[in-house]
DNA sequence: GATATTGATATGTCTATACATATAATCGTG
DNA sequence: CACGATTATATGTATAGACATATCAATATC
């Protein structure tokens, strides 16, 4: 008789393929605590008897496990359950009018300057960057069912982006634009919490004094400066919502 | 005569090994925009013959990409460039205690009220479930050279997490505790900025109306509620960082 | 023309095998 | 005992071949 293995009740079970059952049945005892960080986890050629199927199979599995951070490999020693580094979660910043639209709501942008300058000493700090030529400098306004929603002012770097002079920002906000047109490799977020001066307040439709959720993004590619922009968002409206799922 | 691949070139710059070449070299590509979002990457069996190697080698490399989301393939059409969908960023929301420590400061902690009570409507709206049992109410305050740094109010479902009953949150934060000794599935972050009280800012040492921000966080494990915490810091000192790494 | 049928094709999974490589553990030697 | 050399071992990479499966496209049928 053949040695009964996890691998027939897997099968019968009819979900997708062995590498993944591996892969999800691992998981799900990293996640449930029964394997706690640190543990070991069984090596390859004892995962291979337990689920009877060969070591690419098992090691297929492994490896995505590994890519994804929840388990650590080292040669020799074997494979182990990573500590959990940090209470990390995935921040989706939508693309304002995606965003907006997604909610079921109309999409209003309102341009509200748009300047081509050479850069200041204010420019080339915001930039992060010694030295650069040209930037355009752009204020605007987006709103959802005809009520201010944020307002963005933002700093391109024309040097790294020179497409960016020939762009109509009147009708497509520059976010957008730059999302699709643009390819970047990082980008930072700084989020932080103000009190509407007169100027926000005025823009926003809301009182001095109320607070708002400001968020300055920067965004690189390859060590390269491509913009920096501040977005203001009345605080006590909205919210960011980050969400992180274990696996 | 064999046919001169690019693998000969690659190889002789000794770089570490053929499969994570070509994922290094599809990767370039996509970054700097050769490759814009939408582009069909060629098939496997064209790349084994540019490579010169086997198409499980090239596979590792597509796959790996593919898990980084950074390529999506389908069946019978090809393999393509993805569209970066959104302008997400991994948000590492440290241990208060972690946090504060490295940047070099000192680390003080001070547990204002704890009390254990059946849940009442409140507590169960907050948590997010229908019924409860008891729950376990925490407020406390983290700060850095003695400096106030975040205010803490926390709600513990003690139906989850019957551990927590022992535990003495009077030296060591709730955060911390729950961190290291209850296994989580999935959290959510809800951002968002309000004003300070004459509660709040007596606790902070800020000024009645100064702008705070709030991080409400949710954790669940597969589906059940163990913690809602609401985090409240000074809006204009502290802020999040958030880094988004292409690749 | 609209709708099944069929075939072609690119990716998806899996195997059995081979050799490479890092390193923990052991053994020898001074 | 200290320390370097050796060995065993678990993972890492790569191969050739096989069959599975989803899906696009062309073809046949009503």
């Amino acid at each position: 008789m053949s040695l009964s293995t996890d691998r027939d009740k897997l099968q019968a079970a009819d979900k997708p393929t062995l590498y993944k059952q591996i892969r999800l049945d691992i998981e799900r005892r990293i996640l449930t605590g029964e394997w706690p960080p640190g543990h070991r986890i069984p090596f390859e050629h004892q995962l291979m008897a337990r689920y009877g199927c060969s070591r690419m199979t098992v090691s297929k599995a492994l490896s995505e496990l590994a890519q994804a951070d929840l388990i650590e490999r080292r040669r020799r020693a074997g494979t182990f359950v990573r500590r959990p580094k940090f209470l990390s979660a995935v921040l989706q910043i939508a693309d304002i009018r995606a965003e907006i639209t997604a909610l079921g709501r109309s999409y209003g942008y309102q341009l509200i300057q748009r300047s081509r300058r050479a850069a200041n000493a204010a420019d080339c700090a915001r930039l992060g960057v010694r030295k650069t030529g040209k930037v355009i400098a752009i204020a605007c306004r987006h709103s959802a069912d005809d009520v201010p929603f944020a307002i963005e002012d933002r700093l391109i770097d024309l040097d790294a982006v020179p497409e960016a002079a020939a762009a109509d920002f009147a009708i497509e906000p520059p976010g957008s634009w730059l999302l699709h047109h643009v390819p970047w490799t990082e980008a930072e977020h700084s989020i932080s919490a103000i009190v509407a001066d007169d100027q926000a307040a005025a823009a926003l439709d809301i009182a001095i004094g109320a607070p708002c959720l400001v968020i300055d993004r920067h965004t690189w590619r390859s060590a390269r400066t491509l913009t920096a922009v501040r977005l203001l968002y009345p605080g006590e409206s909205h919210k960011l919502v980050a969400r992180f799922k274990g696996g």
